[in-house]
DNA sequence: CTGTTAGCGCGTTCAG
DNA sequence: CTGAACGCGCTAACAG
């Protein structure tokens, strides 16, 4: 239905140049006469127009796209994130290249040469390896890349990162004070850096406490998940015979797994279990027990990576930024 | 750093036809003497090349890109179909963009125009308004347009939508099963096409469970919030002064308001309420109460979305698909 | 006030 | 075996 520029200027009987006046609103800017005005802006009225996006991103070498790319789009973190990160690109008409990498190396410099050749205006990464990816490299017109969530030290690039050491230690300090027994911290995913200070906060937080024989009871795992979270936690009952009185879990995957095997232990879930837990949700106010969680502030991050991107404020800093998380306490203390 | 064909072509000596030949792996097929290709090769792995894909839009009219526009990203629902989607996409590598509507009309207008304008090979939309988005009807290159979630009766356009009808009625004959009582219904976003087919079912699941006295029993909102569950079971606390003995939920976010207004009651939560709910969530188990819940199947929603797009197949049939609900049952009974 | 034109980089077609 | 040229639709610079 709708035409291009040139078919509405030889229809209307004037050139592009006029025509492109009277769509981008500069009619009476440039003094086009009123009738030339009226005539063009009835033909698109009839006929329609829409702007071809492709033909205007290879002219002015700018897709008005930016692309993000993260480990799994069905992860509610990485979904808020990409929420805010839509709305954000909304807000100055981009448009929002979502890829998953599922955290395979592979996928994801593929994933990083797709949007490159797309070239969109800039991308957001939550990288799954060290390494950057090569199409980062190679490529001709690099835009502007940001990374976030995980530190792998690509320190020529900004990254905005959820403050673990603050988060784990506040959860730590939180959940020790409440629990003057044993503690256990489950965690999933264990080499990824962000874990990694998660732990050495937990650790750091136990001595603080006055605590250090709980610095080692930490029980890792290389997946993120439920199975790995009822492995780690049947293990544990397997060797010790019984549940630990406090426990933390570095994602609510793992905590699903590990309440699993207690329930389908013998004991159950004991209500005076105090538990902590890296993300929050909702739903967590379901459990009878005490319950800290720490919620990453994903409207912060996104905002702060689309920041550093520069697509619509001048130039931000660069760097590291660390955003601060919350703790959350899900269950008052029973009367 | 990475050129373009020409500048290849000019580097090397040779015609921007030879480069191509070699980089397409025509190479031989077209009988480029080796030497030649040898240098050609040899230019690119040091200076790399990335394909245009903006250009390549340009020319071929294709922009191996699908649209997805859906009220909200960070739902899990639709997190969950977008992760699937994109899945599709790259298979076929093809990319995902995402844009959310919030469930205003106007926004979605505006989204789908811009993935227009972007050239998107095809369009997946959840609607939030009974009207077709007039971008749909200008555009000058409409690509094949697929509804999913609500069915606002776009018979033109192929609709793919969850089995509201038999999720609902499995749902409310099995909680009227476990539950000789009282049942309510508590519902938000009352008026989309969905939740009225939803309501339907259960008045109709009641009929057929010789319960027709519970066919009134239910609270609409036009909200999907904790809020309106909120609001709607309070209300209903203060009109009937007791509980009920069974409840059914809209969705999760309905029923978060739900509970924590009978949490807040002087009551709490009964352990013998029945509860019944659409969308499922493992969390759920944490709950002592006995849950049922509606599982919408996102895998076979978004696999017959894409297809409907006729991107990689040839051509799928049109017309309305019905993806049928799994029923979950999240706690066994107390033995 | 309005018209003309040269690319952006790629795919295709035709001509050697 | 290789080269040249056109056009996709738009922008921007220049020419009246």
């Amino acid at each position: 239905m709708a035409k291009t520029v040139e078919e509405i200027a030889r229809a209307t009987g004037v050139s592009v140049t006029t025509v492109r006046f009277v769509i981008g609103g500069q009619a009476e800017r440039h003094r086009i006469s009123v009738q030339t005005r009226e005539r063009v802006e009835r033909y698109i009225a009839e006929h329609g127009y829409v702007l071809n996006h492709t033909a205007r991103a290879l002219k002015l070498r700018r897709s008005e796209s930016v692309g993000l790319v993260v480990p799994d789009l069905a992860n509610p973190f990485f979904a808020r994130v990409m929420a805010r990160l839509e709305g954000l690109c909304g807000g100055c008409s981009h448009v929002l290249l979502a890829v998953a990498s599922h955290e395979d190396p592979a996928l994801e410099s593929r994933a990083v040469a797709a949007l490159l050749a797309r070239g969109v205006d800039g991308i957001v990464i939550a990288p799954s390896q060290p390494d950057l990816p090569d199409a980062l490299r190679v490529a001709k017109r690099v835009p502007p890349a940001v990374f976030f969530d995980r530190d792998y030290g690509h320190v020529a690039y900004p990254t905005v990162l959820s403050d673990n050491t603050q988060g784990a230690g506040d959860l730590t300090r939180r959940v020790l004070a409440e629990s003057p027994g044993d503690c256990v911290f489950f965690c999933g995913h264990a080499e990824s850096p962000t874990i990694r200070l998660r732990i050495q906060a937990y650790a750091d937080a136990c001595s603080g406490a006055g605590r250090p024989e709980l610095r080692g009871s930490v029980r890792a795992h290389p997946e993120d998940s439920p199975r790995a979270g009822w492995q780690l936690m049947s293990d544990y009952l397997k060797e010790t015979g019984r549940p630990p009185q406090a426990l933390l879990c570095s994602s609510l995957l793992m905590l699903e797994g590990v309440l699993q095997a207690l329930k389908q232990a013998a004991a159950g879930i004991a209500p005076g279990l105090v538990i902590g837990t890296f993300d929050d949700h909702t739903m967590l106010d379901l459990l009878p027990n005490r319950v800290f969680s720490v919620r990453q502030d994903e409207v912060a991050l996104a905002e702060h990576a689309f920041a550093a991107l520069g697509l619509d404020a001048p130039a931000p800093a660069a760097g590291q930024v660390l955003i601060p998380c919350r703790l959350i306490e899900r269950n008052a203390a029973p009367a």
